[in-house]
DNA sequence: ATACGATCTGTAGTAGCTACAGATGCAAGG
DNA sequence: CCTTGCATCTGTAGCTACTACAGATCGTAT
């Protein structure tokens, strides 16, 4: 006696339901074997099971953090052995916030740059224009 | 009599190290045509004037201030124009500024987010890891 | 049985380069 | 004049992380 509510998966379209994961991109994630191949139906048609929408969900938290797939990819290995350690994954994300502050650095340097420029040429009086200018300095 | 300096222009890896454009790229540009066709020495080597200097060096100051190839493009073509008018260009980088706003807003978002798992999992006294289970999270 | 939506595979496109391979060009030294 | 060796040439493929088809098949409700 099978259960009958999930006793033939979830298909893919249900698995982006769920996770808000594109179709599309569920198969590319399998592609790039990061998600497992799931069994198929008679017919051909993927059906996932419980660990699997598990781990997409993992895979799209991490994409929201802004995790490459390279580190989530190592993050997952991590996880797949049981007896991961809490070390390893820390420090993976210690180097990624670390970049993620870069970025954020950099960001704000072009803000600036930016709204100078914005400012500069809001004043309009100038004869021709301050930020096309700016952007043929050489330096 | 002509000035032999520069007579017969700069060639592509001269270009490159005035710039600091790679050379690759400078072709590249040329392709997507946001460079024009540069003169061609007997051989076939390209050969850059003053003119297409400066312009290179636009480009490179844009896409250093984040400006996307499509936006440099249209800053392109209202400089052509030798007539732009300020206020396009002023609204042009007034989107571009907006933009780098809301990517600092959301990579600060990352920041702390990421910050909080990484304290948590840096208390180290507890079972599992706190980033792990933050990463399983389905919400 | 049929209709209709879901899913299938495979390929190509996106941004903005970068990295070759394999063939030439060019300039200086002998 | 010839060689050596770096610079440059074209054309194509790769990178990240998807997304968007086309054209075919599956699955299920009526």
């Amino acid at each position: 006696m099978k259960n009958i509510t999930n006793a033939r998966g979830y298909p893919i379209g249900r698995m982006s339901q769920k996770t808000g994961v594109n179709i599309e991109t569920i198969r590319y994630y399998e592609r790039i074997a990061i998600m497992p191949k799931p069994d198929r139906t008679g017919g051909g048609n993927r059906q996932y099971n419980d660990d699997q929408l598990k781990r997409l969900f993992f895979i799209r938290r991490s994409r929201e953090l802004g995790f490459s797939i390279e580190e989530i990819r190592a993050l997952l290995v991590m996880v797949d052995r049981n007896d991961f350690s809490c070390v390893e994954v820390h420090d993976l994300t210690v180097a990624h916030l670390a970049s993620v502050k870069e970025k954020i650095a950099s960001l704000k340097k072009l803000e600036s740059a930016l709204t100078v420029m914005v400012v500069e040429c809001n004043r309009g009086d100038v004869p021709g224009c301050p930020i096309v200018d700016a952007l043929f300095e050489m330096a």
